[in-house]
DNA sequence: GATGAATGAGTGTTCATTCAT
DNA sequence: GATGAATGAACACTCATTCAT
């Protein structure tokens, strides 16, 4: 699967949050593209390679351009890689965003069950990139950067069930964070270790058992 | 708190596994010190540095050995990180152990309090090293040593349930593999979030729930 | 102070000495205009950064054409930074010219007391320029193309003497030689370490002493 | 000509100076003769390439050591460069400061031809080397390393003077700049534009005039 | 056994120069 | 003619690992 398009649907629904600022804002569409590319290229070699093993230059070889292009775009590593797991989050909060509203007046337990499924999905869109982009987002202590759009998650949760009628917790926020990690948690285990089936029932049950708080 | 000694009790109780295999056995005292001193010196440079900062050259240093004398018992970076997380994955899987020894008459429920409670105690006891140790086990590939004393774990809980009165589930592995992924991914979100009863209260309840099915 | 136009006035004066070789002879006057700019560009660029941080790119920037423009005037960065090396040096010649010129019938201490003044007034125009040059020409190996300006002006200053009356020496132009290396390092000490004033005298008693050999 | 070994006479005469500081301090002679070599190398390497083409793998290659072991003893390139700066620039002072010792009771005349000796014999111990090393300063901005061993040349001839019989002006520090940088900049024309006898009775009177006032 | 100096392959990053538009 | 995106060779510096002492 396709790293997504920068600049997301969310953009419309939600708050702007700091962005990432590539060296150059890319207008045109070559520079779309190219780092659109990159970031694809990127998370080619992440997956193949491991976080350890993720080369500059290879990025650029595989990506087709040369290593100074690269540097066109961004302005560090650290700036790329980023960049990536910034915008699989995005894709990920934005999915969880689109599934929620289609499904605003559905009852708690509809809802684990709409949660679960989007956090299937998610894991299996990602699987491996982002296990290696948490290896990197630790090791350069770029948590900084990603902070933001993990906390528009929580954010889109929290609002969510503040306003939903079945939610009857006393702490929104601390549930949406668990319900947060177990979406990005769980999921490998249930899918490593049972069939699909069994997968999305487990998952909807624990996420049910965290909305009940 | 201290790295446990190597060889812990729970080898008494249960199978033996494959284990990392440090160059030289070590038989003698001096080098068991030894041993022990490098995993401590090695969890102290992780949590300070975080994983890409750390080096054997500081290792070595802290430790207060010189770097031949890390390589004469651990014959790579890779395998002395895997053995300190070797180590501290043991030791977590032992005091699960005896916990549940102990607590082997209780209902399920109770059982939940006891796995949630001993969750978040390993996690205070390990909060820093295990988070820069897993960035390392993924960069570095290392996973496949680590499996060993992971799938121990889940066999102890797996034995356990399939031995509890109160246990009705039909999948007991993958029960307990949830159980696991519960006790090592909650706590953080719960005990940054939240006051240390609530933690324990809503860990509770998840890890309840999966043992229910 | 402004880099000065190229083509100065000591070309009417003196025999042609081979130029640097810009890749187009800039004949219409926006080519002028622009070479111009991008000498007094480079000049900018240079001070405020050093030789070691001059980058074609803000050299381009800061005189406000594209780094391709820069390649149209000047074959290689060595080309640019030589070329305005040699017009610092013409445009010192062509003051100290002037100024013999018009003290044609001074006795040698009046000589040494203008030499002087000539070499402070062009050290207060170029301080930090002419510094940055010096370590590029070197660093280049491009003292090559300097050579005829500073032979010219030396022929200059030997062409003087040899037709002034109050020089009684044997050797003009080593003795030429002795004063353009006075005019061009002593300045800066004297000014740095002592009042206008004392830098003048002193540098005059110590070219006098020159012109008297 | 070899470069001087590290830690030269002048220390014992002069207050210390702050000193580049090594990495490790040589203390062993295995070190010791590395750190010289090292510095060896460098200067080949820099009278051969000049400044923008030395590059510490060469340097490395020529000392016939890898570049490891070169940031064991520099812990940059600045450094190294700095260090073999200092080091000649200590070996001038060191010899200047003999030779005056020798002859502190001639009169200002003998005195300056003492100078100018001095001056000659140390351009011809390095003529290619400091010329370099010039350029790799300011490129680099290390002149702040370089000044206090400036400073003490200066101090040892201001000393001198203010003590010297025949000395009769009213800045002698003033003219100790003065006097050290016509011994640092005289001799290359003098002795590429004349013979070695002219060279040095031409610096002399030079160096006699700066006297005088 | 222990030491720590030596190694050198490997990495991120820069920047002079080119050339398609 | 002008532009500035693209290139890629080059470099300083790091660090896991070895091995002579």
């Amino acid at each position: 699967m396709r790293v997504q398009e920068v600049g997301p649907a969310i953009f419309r629904r939600m708050a702007a949050i700091p962005r990432l600022t590539p060296r150059k804002e890319p207008r045109q569409d070559r520079s779309r593209a190219l780092v659109a590319d990159l970031l694809e290229g990127t998370r080619r070699v992440l997956v193949s390679k491991g976080y350890d093993d993720t080369v500059m230059a290879e990025i650029a070889e595989v990506t087709g351009v040369s290593v100074g292009s690269v540097y066109q775009y961004f302005p560090s590593k650290e700036s790329l890689l980023t960049a990536l797991h910034v915008s699989l989050l995005e894709g990920d909060v934005t999915h969880l965003a689109d599934n929620l509203m289609e499904h605003r007046d559905t009852d708690l337990e509809g809802l684990a069950a709409v949660v679960a499924a989007v956090a299937l999905e998610s894991f299996h869109a990602h699987r491996d990139v982002l296990h290696a982009l948490e290896d990197a987002a630790h090791a350069m202590g770029s948590e900084r950067k990603l902070a933001p759009v993990r906390a528009q998650g929580v954010q889109l949760l929290t609002g969510f069930l503040e306003s939903h009628v079945g939610y009857r917790g006393e702490e929104p926020e601390l549930t949406a964070h668990v319900v947060q990690r177990l979406m990005s948690s769980m999921p490998r285990v249930l899918t490593e270790c049972g069939e699909a089936e069994l997968a999305h029932s487990r998952l909807t049950a624990l996420v049910h058992t965290a909305l009940l708080d």
